[in-house]
DNA sequence: TATGAATGAGCATTCATTCAT
DNA sequence: TATGAATGAATGCTCATTCAT
């Protein structure tokens, strides 16, 4: 009779939202932005078109929430691969990117889509920058802490090299050696002297 | 007014392919391929959506021979930068990479919004994987000549490290720092003593 | 906590239908029937879209409530403007016409709208027929007691000459020469010898 | 097999248009702009919504069109009422316009509509601007020939009446006494000793 | 070979209305 | 009485694709 207390609907709310986003990011991942319509996410997450725009104004805004999550996940993952030795934090860091491409590589498919579309969703590339410098910053930091001369150039390099590893491993699945590249690597960084 | 010959058909078929390709590469590769309509590219190429309908059966069809003339003349590119000399290959090969990065951006944004879009199509798998075999294995070929120990692992280095960079380049535009990673690159790899 | 009484329920159900008319009135007449929505009314009167159905079984039901208010305030109106002198009264009418065509425009506005808008519903036109009717005796009434010859001709003239300057200046706005219309009319009507 | 010459095109596409403006013209003169979708416009002229677009960009743009042509046909119509005698020429267009109210009141009802809309659909503004005015001088010319000394004055008036007249006629339907108010004006405008 | 009129399924988005609480 | 989460049909519009000529 009385209508739901503001706390039952913010719990609803938050629950209808995370079936939505949920969705969104497993057909997106998967499929893409544009090849994934509104239609096919809310039936995925068992509500109405309708619902949706409840909670989301417009796709692009689906986008911005799902990449926050995501970034979100990135930074707590990224906290908990710091070590007090530099050379065991940057074997963390090989060791947890590798798993992610193997275990999640819907993650990265999802990265990589969006990128592509900063021309035309513009929140996207905010995002890729900010992230992208604080990527390198971190890196930087390793490198000079393991003696690297040129630590910014040789940061620069790494972060580039997950792009790239993580793209080709996105269009070659199986066939790209992600374990000779995991062993390639830690020996090369994390074994000096 | 008179019947055409079949080899003239077959010059003016050849013609309108080429027309056909040229524009639908150049509005993919600024648009993006949803973003490209079949209309547009039938009117920049001056040709009736109905002419197109007659050299490609489907939009994706088009998008494949789009991919296989792009990776054809990327042979034809890499050939021209051998040298006897290994170091001044690599370093060739280099600066051909950072040149095409500034000038023809969208070169790579079209091999990379293709190859996520039908990273489905086991055509296209099959294509990617042989090319990127053959240049991890002219890369090893070149580094083994320099010395390189674990040759083949640091030709699969080099070889994600073009794509990471083409990656972020297409993604921060003027913000990625081309020109510091080129002098760092061939620092780095060619001015071995 | 105590249950209300039902007087006291009468009366919140009475604010509630106010608050919502009042804010329907406003939207409608500013928007336009179909770019007002229920959940922008509900919203500017301060109501659940809920409530708002407690009260009017459809959008529609609204609208006819709305006109019925609308149409009960201009007898109040009119009412007032009433003189023992005929001339009189005839002015005061024009000047009071002429007064809510400049500071009351949307009024207008809102009734044009409805009548189009609902001029399948009977309802509405049987409502509308006893209001032209009754404006168009009252107005012949004047007519008469100023001597004209065809008084109730002269009346249906002058009640749609209204209405078609109320259409008129709605369209063209500060375009509209509501002054020297104004005075034409009461120059031409009330200054009679 | 080969293709149809650029005029057979022309007339086809001729046709096209003209069925579809028909039926978008029955159907938003009875039901209004709002009520009218694009589907039941295609529908009822016949072609596919998709066929509609190729002609008209938007919805807007429909509406334009009819305009357009009823502003012309009224156009056509008016010049034919011209009369070298100023009083039979009034008559004329006293007499076409009940003809019209009692024949075509699909006319009116389109124009009424439109008008409403103006706020929201800028190109009728400037149509009904116009027009009104080319409208307003063409009285005022007659009412000058016929001696009136305030011609602007009672032109504006019975320019009006039209717009008030038209408006009631529209609501009250066959309560309307359409023919009471034609003898009236004839007598008192055309009849002058 | 070549054209472009025509189609229709699909898309993002809106909104009146319902109903569990 | 009152709420607002949820629905689903409808809307304007796009576009790959077909086909008569």
């Amino acid at each position: 009779m009385s209508p739901r207390t503001p706390a039952q609907n913010e719990e609803i709310r938050l629950a209808s939202q995370e079936k939505i986003l949920r969705a969104a990011f497993e057909l997106i991942a998967q499929n893409g932005y544009e090849s994934t319509s509104i239609a096919m996410i809310a039936k995925k997450a068992g509500v109405s078109k309708g619902l949706l725009y409840n909670y989301f104004d417009k796709k692009e805004d689906l986008v911005r929430a799902l990449l926050e999550a995501a970034m979100r996940e990135g930074d707590v993952m990224l906290r908990e691969l710091m070590d007090d030795d530099a050379s065991a934090t940057l074997k963390n860091i090989f060791q947890w990117f590798f798993r992610e491409m193997r275990e999640q590589p819907h993650h990265w498919r999802l990265m990589a889509e969006l990128s592509l579309k900063i021309d035309n969703l513009n929140i996207v590339r905010k995002f890729a920058l900010g992230k992208l410098n604080e990527y390198v910053g971190l890196m930087e930091n390793l490198l000079t802490r393991l003696g690297y001369e040129n630590a910014l150039g040789e940061a620069r390099l790494i972060v580039a090299l997950f792009d790239g590893i993580g793209f080709e491993a996105l269009i070659l699945k199986k066939d790209y050696p992600l374990d000779e590249m995991e062993a390639y690597l830690i020996t090369k960084y994390c074994q000096e002297k």
